[in-house]
DNA sequence: CTGAAAGCGCTTACAG
DNA sequence: CTGAAAGCGCTTACAG
């Protein structure tokens, strides 16, 4: 690799000193000479010079850069979320750099001390909840955090997250209307106390007592991805199965949909369904799918310009309310209309 | 924020030199005697030290991070071969910042800039094709490149791409084998000589004379994706609409699925559908979807490995082959089998 | 076995 | 209006 063009070169090329250079960079013109800088910029041209961040950022102590750090790529809630962050950085002149924690405790305390090495200037983390030293550390530092999805217990760092137990009962009286009365739930596992799935169930059990329904235990699961099936097959051996069913989020949706699919169901005549999380092809399935939006692209705006402003002020105060996002129902054909309600 | 504690304060604190610290740190334990060893590991333990990367990076000249540059992240072609290409670096210890270029030359350019600016040690770019003076200079300079699913002509940048004269020529084949004769292909535009869809055009139509059928050129789009609709309703306006079509891709073949929904049309009955692009959904629409998979983890994985080779020998030779991937059909339910062929 | 010194490529008071 | 000097936090020959 050929040598690399360094700011002295240009100075003693343009015959002045490595700081005119350096202001003429950072447009700090303020009493330059006319001659100066354009005999400057003849030389970064001619030399083909680019600057050096990573010397900047050590100096400066600051690397202009965020890092995310994801529970689960897979979830489109997570890389849509991204993306919004993505482009509030853009505007503020910041980089990103996300990472996948993949659901594992370890695997995000590596990336958060990578990241802290990378001396990126604050962090967006969606939890996995299981590391609190390390988010109780960074408190303790005052680094800039925010935390996305979900809150981690007595850990009071701001929090953008969707109204969870609203999003369960919209689509719960969506069914409701639709004479719909035994409806079921499935959520990914709650074994580790995810609090939106916990949120989330609780607000479909709230939503079915409001409607004077009562709350068939059998009907409403937590379980890991690929025991979605079995789960339910379960509900379908015994006796009544559910004529609607809530998914918690796009991967247990997935899963519902296989299995309709595997045992020749129809939608909705067979069974109604609605999924949290507006998945892309909700419009052109078979049938257009009914979901309970998430406001993805707010909950990511929001994020990424708190957590800006905690970077920008010196002392950051960590009493900011968490921010609760309202979801939204998105009707489409996958709820059949029941006659006389 | 905190004041960071650096190696000079663990040098103290152990009462050894900045030197040794490093050593340490860097596992050069050759000469190291125990007792230091120890005390400097209670050192950093006590401290909560971690090092600068940024530092270390600067004088190191390499910050063991490479960067990749996608066309279009709206492709899950993209967003695939990503992960692949993460799974790798991360086994070599390697970091990685993926950038959307959003299929504009400006955009890439302002990442490859801003990239080097940081200095990565090398970048996997999924070329617009449009800055060849940029692509040119990085080839002069001996700076590690790999171009993926695009070559660029008289660029001599190894490229890692699929064989999609291939990719048309089985999904036609297939049409063919079911009975289907009246076959029509959409693909995204081609103004920009984008090649794999230039070559993939060109495999349709060697596909349909091997086979000594007649091709059809209104049954021949490429459009961008809000005009394939457009283009779809010319079909069905001009006289007898074709039996079979192939989207180019997963963008194009959205497109499509929405028009027969629109349209009332049944897959396969009144049409049959070939994707390129195993899309995630293919396995439970209604009806399932054939499709023509890319290997995109193996092609990501080639790429990733390709480029960390040309990052660890100093000068790179680049007279190494173009590597062309073959495409796999995978056989669902979207193609109608027709009586008799 | 360990330390002093130089240097990576910038920025930033400060002096003139 | 511009330059000399120090320093960001590391690593790495080299000396002892």
């Amino acid at each position: 690799m050929m040598r690399t063009v360094t700011m002295a070169d240009v100075a003693k090329h343009a015959n002045v000193s490595k700081s005119t250079v350096s202001q003429y960079l950072n447009k700090r013109y303020d009493y330059m000479g006319e001659k100066t800088k354009l005999r400057i910029e003849e030389a970064i041209k001619e030399l083909g010079y680019q600057p050096n961040i990573v010397a900047r950022s050590l100096k400066q102590k600051s690397t202009k850069t965020i890092g995310v750090i994801v529970a689960n790529i897979l979830h489109t809630f997570s890389t849509e979320v991204s993306r919004a962050i993505e482009d509030v950085c853009q505007l503020a002149d910041f980089h990103t750099i996300i990472c996948n924690a993949d659901d594992d405790p370890a695997k995000e305390k590596k990336y958060i001390e990578m990241l802290r090495a990378k001396q990126v200037d604050g962090l967006i983390i969606f939890p996995t909840g299981n590391n609190r030293d390390l988010y109780k550390r960074m408190l303790d530092e005052k680094y800039p955090v925010v935390f996305l999805d979900r809150p981690v217990p007595d850990i009071s760092v701001s929090s953008v997250m969707l109204n969870n137990e609203k999003a369960s009962e919209i689509a719960v009286n969506h069914f409701y209307e639709k004479g719909h009365r035994r409806i079921a739930m499935i959520t990914a596992s709650i074994a580790e106390n995810v609090s939106p799935r916990v949120e989330r169930i609780d607000g479909f059990k709230k939503a079915l007592r409001a409607l004077n329904l009562v709350v068939i235990e059998e009907y409403v699961k937590s379980v890991q991805p690929d025991e979605v099936k079995e789960a339910l097959r379960e509900m379908w051996r015994a006796g009544e199965p559910p004529e609607a069913i809530l998914a918690g989020n796009d991967r247990v949706l997935k899963e519902i949909l296989t299995f309709v699919k595997e045992n020749g169901l129809s939608i909705p005549a067979d069974l109604s369904i609605i999924g949290i999380d507006d998945v892309p092809y909700a419009d052109f399935y078979n049938p257009p799918l009914t979901t309970v939006a998430q406001p993805t692209f707010q909950m990511g705006k929001t994020a990424a310009e708190v957590l800006l402003d905690k970077i920008h002020k010196k002392e950051p105060e960590d009493d900011r309310p968490d921010d609760r996002f309202d979801p939204e129902l998105i009707i489409r054909a996958s709820v059949l209309e029941k006659g006389g309600v």
